[in-house]
DNA sequence: TCGCAAAAGGTAATGTTATAACGTTTCATC
DNA sequence: GATGAAACGTTATAACATTACCTTTTGCGA
């Protein structure tokens, strides 16, 4: 039960604790972008942007329909999916595997691949970095010798507020 | 490069160790269900034990065609994803998540989801328990409030036989 | 052993997610 | 303002999954 708050909530970063806001996380977006001399254009800032007010995994094909009433802009398949491509690649989005969509990063500048939370009854997540977890696939990795590309980590389950009060 | 090894291999749990060969998995799975009371019907065992002759993550409509060759049976879609469903169930077989494919579990008595490392070269799964990562997850749940129902936890990388000798 | 109910499986249609192939536009640079 | 590369548009199709409905099989009590 409950929707996902529309207001921004304290970064549930242990290091962070801000509350992050879609315009000042997309203006972030676009100073990274810029640093690294790569470009953020119309159609990826926008992409980005619906994310970030959505405010939970959202569908590729959600996304088009979303920049069509937003922005009475039609597009297919095949340029969301790009648009989502760059995105991932700058680490400014993230895809949840677990259900074929994408959330927005809140920290970008990190390098690792970090850990999602996500709520089965109101959708929403919250992306976590915990360098133990990391630390702890690095091990088992190095005793199976594996080389680590790449870590998809999501936990299902109810958040707070989802969770009956007293209900652990 | 290099495909799957064809021959059993020492279990990599190292509280285990032993080799699983196909067959043998299967007799486990049927005695299981046995215990259970839920029937392992023929076309459930044979979904099964295609997963573990195969011996890498495979999609539903592989295993439509592999049905098709093997036994002369052919089905629908929708057959095969029940038969899934009902292996997953019965936790003998794991969804990955990050390749819409499924392996069969080595060791489907345990309860607690496990994790997986993909080898993008050649497509090999390794299912490994590591109750550490579980515990760090379960602090981190317990941190932001979240009641964990499931854990997708899968690492893409290169395995042992890809990895060039000599990288790390 | 007959009849019934529940479980399992079959079939067709469709929904959802993602990519391939190829053409056009935009934009920085010379 | 020519040019080449990157971005974007368009169409078609591939890959993955589910819905709705019907038939078969199976367990089980009358």
């Amino acid at each position: 039960m409950g929707l996902p708050p529309t207001q921004p909530q304290p970064c549930t970063d242990p290091n962070c604790r801000k509350p992050h806001a879609p315009a000042e996380r997309v203006a972030l977006a676009a100073s990274l972008c810029a640093t690294r001399g790569t470009k953020l254009t119309t159609l990826r800032r926008q992409v980005l942007e619906l994310l970030w007010e959505r405010g939970r995994p959202t569908g590729a094909y959600a996304l088009i329909e979303a920049l069509e009433h937003r922005h009475s802009r039609r597009v297919g398949p095949t340029t969301v999916y790009r648009a989502l491509e760059f995105l991932m690649a700058e680490r400014l989005v993230s895809k949840i595997e677990s259900r074929n969509a994408y959330v927005p990063r809140t920290h970008p500048e990190r390098q690792h691949d970090c850990l999602f939370f996500i709520c089965e009854s109101c959708g929403a997540s919250t992306e976590l970095d915990d360098p133990r977890v990391v630390q702890v696939l690095a091990e088992d990795a190095a005793a199976l010798g594996y080389r680590v590309t790449r870590r998809v980590i999501e936990v299902e389950g109810a958040c707070p507020t989802c969770v009956p009060a007293g209900e652990a």
